[in-house]
DNA sequence: CAAGATTCTGCCACTGAGTGGCATAAGCCT
DNA sequence: AGGCTTATGCCACTCAGTGGCAGAATCTTG
């Protein structure tokens, strides 16, 4: 939501240096936590007693439970938006833009320990079926928040007004789609977990979507 | 899940009977006292206090406050599999089997006020994010139940066996969002909420998924 | 540097969702 | 009608999340 959550450098750092580096151990405690026990398995009391945290200070920090063990991605999401925001559309396809945006997203994210954390993440997420409805449901959000960019800036050639709208949101939902297909896929490999790994492999699901769409049918053997 | 919920016109009916009365009781005070007073200014010792019924018969019959509400969209995708179960491939695209699958589940639904509970769920979805997260949740574990039958019964034209598992899933996931986009547009027109009304709305989004997909795209202005 | 204004933090008590246990009543079978 | 199974009600409990308030830390102004 706030753009100074990420692009904030150095500018008033003498108090919110302390918020970060807190919510960093939040989220790096808790996934360690998570990871040991399950996320049912740790009390958010027992969490912010690891980091010497109030109760009270956690829920400033984040709005709840699952928001905690899925910051890594959300980062990513918010990067996506703002590269959304001016990358130029230069007559390429309105999915092929997305995913664009969404490889340098994943090109952008720091390389200390990112990776890491959304692998934790995503594992997490795989055997916690809140965390999987929180995740999905802050996935709809962005969804409707990059479809508001796109249809600001840019003219689809579509024949109705209202069919770009749906356009845009469609094709962004492809993305979405193949996204979470390639993530999946990522995480369930043994090794090599880097950001490089991840965009390979979103760019070959993407180039998946029209056989997808395509593809026929029939009875088994 | 399971099946005898749905297709049990009369079978062994005088135990269960009193179970599916509590249960759509429930179903329907809910959305009325969550219409009225919305999500969250409802408590369920509320609820079960007018249906007069204890909290624990509540849990019994469903997983959570959420759940209660979405009871009619789940209705419907639980009819989506067993037509998924039973349809014949003929050689039509992947997606529009499925299209014409949930068509056809949608025309099962119960002539009965069924429109009109998806009609209230909804709309009380669309302002309360813990309902629209549990939907997402639920039609994203549908969906990995149907690509389950799918990849079982049919065979894809698909160069890999491994493509042919993620082209059904990507291709489900497009009919999702499309149904998802169609539902969003039936609930916020004015009148006529039909049934026939909802497969219109839902074959028109379909329609546009090539489109989508092959759009591309100008800066504005 | 001091004193006031702001803001953050910790503590406490509270609501409400969801669970487990156990006694009881209702439906089931023979 | 007998026991057997299964649902229900009730009670107590855990834990996520919220509001209020007092006190400490930080920023600002003289």
């Amino acid at each position: 939501m706030t753009p100074e959550t990420v692009a904030a450098p150095a500018k008033p750092p003498l108090r919110e240096r302390r918020k970060l580096r807190t919510r960093q151990a939040l989220i790096d405690t808790a996934l360690e936590l998570f990871g040991e026990h399950g996320f049912d398995g740790v009390t958010l009391d027992r969490l912010c007693e690891a980091v010497e945290v109030s109760k009270r200070t956690f829920f400033r920090t984040f709005s709840s439970k699952e928001d905690v063990a899925m910051a890594p991605t959300q980062d990513l999401w918010a990067v996506f938006l703002e590269v959304l925001e001016s990358c130029p559309p230069d007559g390429r396809r309105l999915v092929s833009l997305y995913e664009d945006a969404l490889v340098e997203s994943i090109g952008r994210m720091p390389d200390g320990g990112w990776a890491e954390r959304v692998l934790a993440s995503r594992k997490l997420a795989a055997r916690t079926p809140s965390m999987s409805a929180h995740g999905l449901a802050f996935c709809d959000r962005v969804g409707g928040e990059a479809v508001a960019v796109a249809v600001r800036r840019f003219t689809l050639d579509a024949t109705a007004d209202g069919a770009a709208r749906l356009r845009a949101r469609l094709a962004l939902d492809m993305l979405l789609s193949a996204f979470h297909q390639a993530l999946a896929a990522w995480v369930a490999q043994p090794s090599g977990h880097t950001r490089e790994d991840l965009t390979r492999r979103l760019r070959t699901v993407c180039a998946e979507l029209p056989g997808a769409l395509a593809a026929t049918v029939e009875p088994r053997g």
